[in-house]
DNA sequence: CAAATCTCAGCGGCACTGAAATTT
DNA sequence: CAAATTTCAGTGACGCTGAGATTT
């Protein structure tokens, strides 16, 4: 995508440049992640159950911004293959406990160098400080 | 979404990060859409229409950033709709040359005002000198 | 009872693919 | 013939909704 094709309103419209990197980032992420498998959803459940360890559906929906409706049919397959466990919670039994197992966790870290190259592809029109400006103001909309 | 609750290797993916804030954008501009009933893919050929004159579908892909196979599906309803004109060209009778009407022209004008106040509230987080930088840095990323 | 949590079925927008039809 | 353009049918990932079941 050349943005210099594109027409003065869509080039300064923040929502649809969002969109259009946005597509571009999908497709790289998801090439990488479709190597071991995963869809971009699972990994988000992953690298959540990773560093928040044991987390019912609700919160696991609050940290990875996936719905609640597709959570269950996420952890259905990671559960599935071994990579999380789910448990009723003993002390609540509307929840479920979700944790991610040793394997969940290799995969996890097995992703991290192929991610992050591919995130700097993605962004190769930018230097390294632009980077960083960019991942700081996508961070700074998003808290609200 | 607060991204602060998210874990640290979503919070830094770039890819996620502008996942979750398109996802935003796509809401907040396609309410405002929808209160003309297009659809973002129409918004973005009638804007290029309205800045370039006379497209082939071809030329209306690259300008737009859509499929090839989603113009021939907009553009149907926007001829019905009498917002733009498809004919054949008499030069090269492969191509279809597409026109924005003067309904659509003046469509495209109601619009403006409330997207670009939909933006705003988007990135409401960030200061004006910010989004100019949110802007500059995401059409910088896409021209390759 | 009301509220919280999970489950399930399904919808709609959307990016994309592959193949056919037409014309150059 | 090969290449370009449009058309058409269909797929898959994804965000989301509404309703029901269970438990607190």
């Amino acid at each position: 995508m050349d943005v210099d094709n594109a027409p003065d309103r869509l080039r300064n419209l923040p929502s649809w440049l969002l969109g259009q990197l946005s597509n571009e980032a999908r497709r790289a992420v998801g090439e990488v992640l479709a190597e071991q498998e995963l869809h971009r959803g699972q990994y988000a459940l992953l690298a959540a159950l990773d560093q928040f360890g044991l987390l019912s559906q609700t919160d696991l929906s609050e940290r990875s911004g996936l719905d609640r409706s597709d959570i269950v049919r996420w952890v259905d397959d990671l559960a599935a293959r071994g990579l999380v466990e789910r448990t009723r919670d003993p002390d609540d039994r509307r929840r479920n406990v979700v944790s991610i197992t040793g394997k969940g966790r290799r995969l996890l870290t097995r992703l991290d160098v192929r991610l992050r190259k591919a995130q700097d592809h993605l962004l190769r029109a930018l230097s390294a400080k632009e980077r960083d400006q960019l991942v700081h103001l996508l961070g700074r909309a998003l808290s609200l």
